[in-house]
RNA sequence: GCUAGCGUGGCUCAAUGGCAGAGCACAUCACUCGUAAUGAUGGGGUUGUGGGUUCGAUUCCCACCGCUAGCUCCA
């Protein structure tokens, strides 16, 4: 009875998504009844809202949007029927190709021989669409319509192809809904690591160097924290570390297969007339390091990290503040194993991600990418690899998804998602499962029979890059980060000058346990002090005064309003000794 | 790279085909004030860069650079 009185509100996905392509639909219709000459592509519903794509030979700038607005109302007061009826093939061309729809036609004729070629009109308008839809126009409510976007995008996805322009849309039942929606996204914006990095102090990007972000000390102080984490965890799960040049010659990414599949991303050079380029990943030169030595079955598996710094040249367009950069390190590492050990290192592998993401309270989706076009080895191994992966995760009681055709040139990859303040989601860690490179460099171990063998590896990364884990984890905190990974710990705000003294002892006591301390010792009222330290996210604000001075104590508020009264300084140092131990996430 | 929009002191943002403005920040002075903004005064801008139109351009036009959104890409 409960599941009936759900079926026609947002709360079921099905109704939702029916909702939302009507809406594309009338999208489509405004369009049309205000701009004839406009073209139709394809208009779905999509996780947030809808989308139409067309072919317009002018821009949809943002008043003719408003205008398509007003005309979608109207479509909704005239609560026109929507009925749906099927054409045979040649009929359903003839009807597009009539109504000077070519990428209708291209569609109809891409339909499988035996599928249904199905219509939807609602008045005046007919378009092509395999349906579901609500059965009037007037079901939608209008003033809960809002355009949010109009941008390129290629027509089926193909950058050979037709620009196309898309216009987003997002609609709900009520208008209260849609407020309610729009303000959320307002309070996601505030959450924009671009717009936090600055605010706090973390890091910069300048126009001289687009795409390589430039690491101020409170974000300085945030990075070696972090790396001192993942040390201290690579520690417990076996590894050790080294550090490879960032730049090496042409030959060794040709040994690789760099040179083949990515030159056109690489900054090269050219230094005594031999070419050179930088490092676009840390692999080769780990390589080098394993050759350097025989190795014997007892050391496998092999846990080789290493913090690199890779350049990468992005297309301008696909940069985005510290998710995207050209220039960054990678928390790498490179596992070298026997096939028998594939599955348990995996797993490991998998649990150590667990451990870290979870520290963070982040929680993340996995995809398993497949063999792409461009790849290196055989089809056998590729998909001996791809089931590997598949049973280590399955083993573990995880999902996934495929993403088909998207793996690395030189194999199949798990890679970990993570999301961002508005639900975007950005790869951080990844597992690639690699039996190639160890081929091309020949990599060796002596086996428990003396013979020569080859080793398999993966090359993994959990944080990904450390610039993008920062900025997922300064979203994810709302620029609020636990008191262990805080830029700074503690401020000491002086009441008024009597008690500098005092501050100044209190925070050398401080530093000395190890604790990141400034004192605000500036002529200024502590209402004042107390603000900009609560909005600069301070976890601990220690307000000392003359009470404070005369008692030998400490006055503590917290970042979030929470006055814990007056303590003595070793009551507080422990209190915070536990927190950062605990790594606790309040 | 593609399409659209945007680019004004350190930051957030006004304004205009005719002397470029506010708040915050910064400096100086006064105030010594106990839990989210004390007051006064002052300094700071070739309005992203380069061309063009105009008596005059920050405003209009072109190119380039950068940013934003999405598309494409992401070994």
């Amino acid at each position: 009875m409960s599941e009936e009185s759900n079926l026609y509100t947002f709360e079921n996905e099905t109704y939702r998504k029916t909702y939302w392509h009507t809406c594309s639909h009338i999208l489509a219709q405004a369009v049309k009844r205000l701009y004839p000459e406009v073209k139709l592509a394809i208009g779905p519903s999509i996780d947030e809202g809808f989308y139409y794509d067309m072919d317009s030979p002018f821009p949809f700038t943002p008043e003719i949007m408003e205008k398509i607005e007003g005309e979608m109302r109207k479509i909704c007061k005239e609560k026109l029927k929507l009925e749906r009826f099927e054409l045979p093939r040649a009929e359903a061309v003839k009807f597009m190709e009539e109504k000077g729809e070519p990428f209708k036609v291209e569609l109809i004729n891409d339909l499988p021989e035996d599928a249904a070629i199905s219509f939807y009109k609602q008045g005046e308008f007919t378009d092509l669409c395999a349906g579901p839809h609500l059965d009037s126009t007037g079901r939608v409510k209008g003033n809960a319509i809002k355009l949010t976007a109009c941008n390129a995008a290629y027509w089926r996805g193909d950058s050979s192809r037709e620009t196309l322009q898309r216009i987003y849309g997002i609609a709900f039942p009520k208008k209260d809904e849609l407020d309610e929606y729009l303000q959320r996204i307002e309070e996601a914006k505030k959450r924009d690591h671009r717009k936090l990095g600055k605010e706090l102090g973390l890091f910069m990007l300048r126009d001289e160097g687009p795409g390589f972000p430039f690491f101020l000390p409170k974000g300085m102080t945030l990075k070696n924290t972090l790396l001192d984490y993942w040390r201290q965890v690579h520690k417990k799960y076996g590894y050790v570390e080294i550090s490879t040049p960032i730049m090496l010659n042409r030959q060794l990414w040709e040994r690789s297969g760099h040179w083949d599949h990515y030159k056109n991303n690489m900054y090269t050079t050219v230094i005594d007339e031999v070419d050179f380029a930088v490092k676009p990943m840390n692999c080769p030169g780990g390589m080098l390091v394993y050759a350097s030595e025989p190795h014997s079955y007892k050391e496998l598996p092999l846990r080789v990290g290493e913090i690199g710094l890779v350049h990468r040249h992005e297309l301008s367009g696909a940069l985005h503040g510290l998710f995207r950069v050209r220039c960054f390190n990678q928390d790498d590492a490179h596992v070298f194993m026997t096939r028998e050990q594939m599955q348990d290192v995996i797993q490991e592998t998998v649990r150590l991600f667990d451990e870290v993401y979870s520290t963070f309270g982040l929680s993340y989706t996995i995809e398993l990418s497949t063999m792409p076009e461009d790849h290196i080895g055989t089809v056998e191994e590729w998909e001996r690899n791809q089931d590997i992966l598949k049973a280590a995760i399955t083993d573990m009681g995880k999902d996934f998804v495929v993403n088909e055709g998207d793996g690395a040139f030189y194999g199949p990859k798990l890679d970990f998602h993570l999301a961002d303040s508005l639900g975007r989601t950005w790869q951080c860690g990844t597992i690639q499962l690699d039996s190639q490179l160890p081929e091309r460099f020949e990599l060796e171990y002596t086996g428990e029979d003396g013979q020569k063998h080859r080793p398999v590896m993966i090359h993994r990364v959990v944080l990904g890059s450390i610039e993008r884990f920062i900025g997922v984890i300064t979203e994810h905190f709302a620029g609020a980060f636990p008191l262990w990974l805080s830029p700074v710990q503690v401020r000491i705000l002086t009441v008024t000058d009597r008690a500098d003294a005092y501050a100044g002892q209190l925070a050398k006591a401080l530093d000395g346990k190890g604790f990141r301390v400034e004192t605000d010792l500036r002529n200024e009222k502590i209402g004042k002090k107390i603000r900009e330290a609560t909005l600069e996210k301070v976890p601990y604000m220690l307000v000392v005064g003359d009470r404070d001075v005369e008692n030998q104590a400490v006055s503590v508020r917290t970042r979030g309003g929470e006055d814990l009264g007056a303590m003595s300084l070793e009551a507080f140092a422990a209190k915070l000794e536990e927190e950062v131990d605990s790594k606790a996430i309040l």
